[in-house]
DNA sequence: TCTGGGGTCCTAGGACCC
DNA sequence: TCTGGGGTCCTAGGACCC
């Protein structure tokens, strides 16, 4: 088996639960299993969508992401359930210990897939019988049907991981791509969705054969450098490395939530985010993390969906001081216009420790940490004008001095003031 | 009475700097 | 006699994935 491989060669696996929330709801409650189930969001609320749904379900067309409605009439004894996402982080958590035991180098995509480097794991036999002791041993310990797929990298591993299911166990070596991957649509090509696809039928692509013949100039002029990216994939191309490191490194923390009924109300949409800003801060405590740019999302009845983000002077984690900056900009993004779903997202995010040293080397207020930071750069925008830097700085030192009592931020604003300016040439 | 909620990465324009 | 060519940062939006 070892043979099939070139001397230098990866040997990477792609673990792909099998509807993995319909499936943990099995295992926990055994007297699902052989029903049509499905997890919904927003099951007592309209606008619910299927997030995942059992085997059986999908025999009556049910699929992810169809609205709940519509799954019902296609199966009127649907299980419709709604999500426990602690039973599916213990199911995953469990699921990515047992892959460690084969390798270190185990890289967790999501809660229900992930990559595996076993080219150095030949003590515990071929990949496929390494492939074949995980199914059996997720199966039986854990009750739980995956996907395996196996491959000289990442991206042909993930694409056979999804050749068969569920249960199955796939290998595509780099010489199968010309008769199994290139008669494939784009879009059946991790990495090419519907928007992608359509752009490609322009210039006559339709096959990932047809891609991975494409010309260079005219996919990177319609695509730019995901044109390049996916025709190196469309030829087996890939060289990223199986990083169990990249899971830890988060870089937002968000929460959005589709409103019952469109609300145009202000004061009504500001408890929404008050009640949004109160969960981004509780993700964000739990990650030992801080926020230093803030992003609402607006999605208003049309769906039209706006954006309206902001780098802030210190980070932040209290809610008090997240649902602040999101209202401000809340109230500039806003057109008045009925709301349909409205968000919240922590972006650029330190670590937590990390932040409070900062505070430390300016030497902050003594009770800075028993007080919500009300000093962001949208308070001093608010009073002071657009360009805090420039607008300050034409303030006498009194006035200045001033701004920090209101806003607890003097010395700190101070300090980093001068050092703001580069030198001039 | 169509389409949730959690994310990542990329692009492009304007401001600003040297 | 008004104007170049880098570069970074910030912001908005789009595409994609599970």
């Amino acid at each position: 088996m070892k043979e099939m491989y070139p001397k230098n060669g990866r040997v990477i696996l792609h673990v792909d639960m099998n509807s993995f929330y319909a499936s943990v709801e099995m295992a926990f409650d055994p007297d699902l299993k052989g029903k049509a189930v499905a997890i919904a969001g927003n099951v007592e609320e309209r606008r619910g969508i299927i997030v995942t749904c059992s085997y059986e379900a999908r025999k009556y067309g049910v699929k992810t992401t169809m609205p709940l409605w519509e799954a019902k009439k296609l199966c009127p004894h649907l299980v419709v359930m709604k999500p426990n996402f602690e039973r599916y982080r213990a199911a995953s958590t469990a699921m990515f210990e047992l892959l460690r035991q084969y390798t270190e180098l185990v890289e967790p995509v999501s809660i229900d897939e992930g990559y595996m480097d076993i080219t150095e794991s030949f003590s515990f036999g071929s990949p496929i019988e390494i492939a074949e002791s995980i199914q059996k041993r997720i199966l039986e310990q854990l009750d739980l049907p995956c996907s395996i797929g196996i491959a000289p990298n990442k991206f042909l591993a993930k694409t056979a991981s999804d050749m068969k299911k569920p249960m199955g166990i796939t290998i595509l070596r780099k010489r199968d791509i010309p008769s199994v991957l290139w008669p494939l649509n784009t879009n059946d090509m991790h990495g090419v969705g519907h928007k992608t696809a359509e752009k490609l039928k322009t210039i006559g692509i339709q096959t990932i054969g047809d891609l991975a013949k494409a010309n260079d100039i005219q996919l990177k002029s319609l695509l730019g450098i995901n044109g390049i990216r996916i025709k190196e994939r469309a030829n087996g191309v890939d060289f990223r490395p199986v990083d169990p490191e990249s899971v830890s490194e988060f870089k937002s923390v968000g929460n959005s939530t589709t409103l019952p009924r469109d609300i145009s109300n202000q004061q009504e949409l500001f408890h929404v985010l008050e009640g949004l800003a109160d969960t981004v801060s509780t993700r964000l405590r739990r990650k030992t993390v801080m926020a230093t740019a803030l992003a609402i999302t607006i999605r208003y009845k049309d769906r039209k969906t706006i954006t309206k983000s902001m780098k802030l002077l210190n980070p932040i984690h209290h809610k008090e001081d997240i649902s602040e900056v999101a209202k401000h900009l809340f109230l500039k993004a806003w057109n008045g216009d009925p709301i349909r779903l409205l968000g919240i997202t922590g972006n650029e995010l330190v670590d937590q420790d990390h932040a409070y040293k900062q505070l430390d080397i300016f030497s902050f207020e003594k009770d800075a940490k028993k007080e919500p930071l009300l000093n962001t750069l949208s308070n001093l925008r608010e009073k002071y004008g657009k360009n805090i830097i420039e607008s300050a700085g034409k303030h006498s030192k009194e006035q200045v001095e001033n701004v920090g009592t209101e806003t607890s931020f003097n010395k700190d604003f101070l300090r980093t003031f001068p050092e703001k300016r580069k030198d001039e040439h």
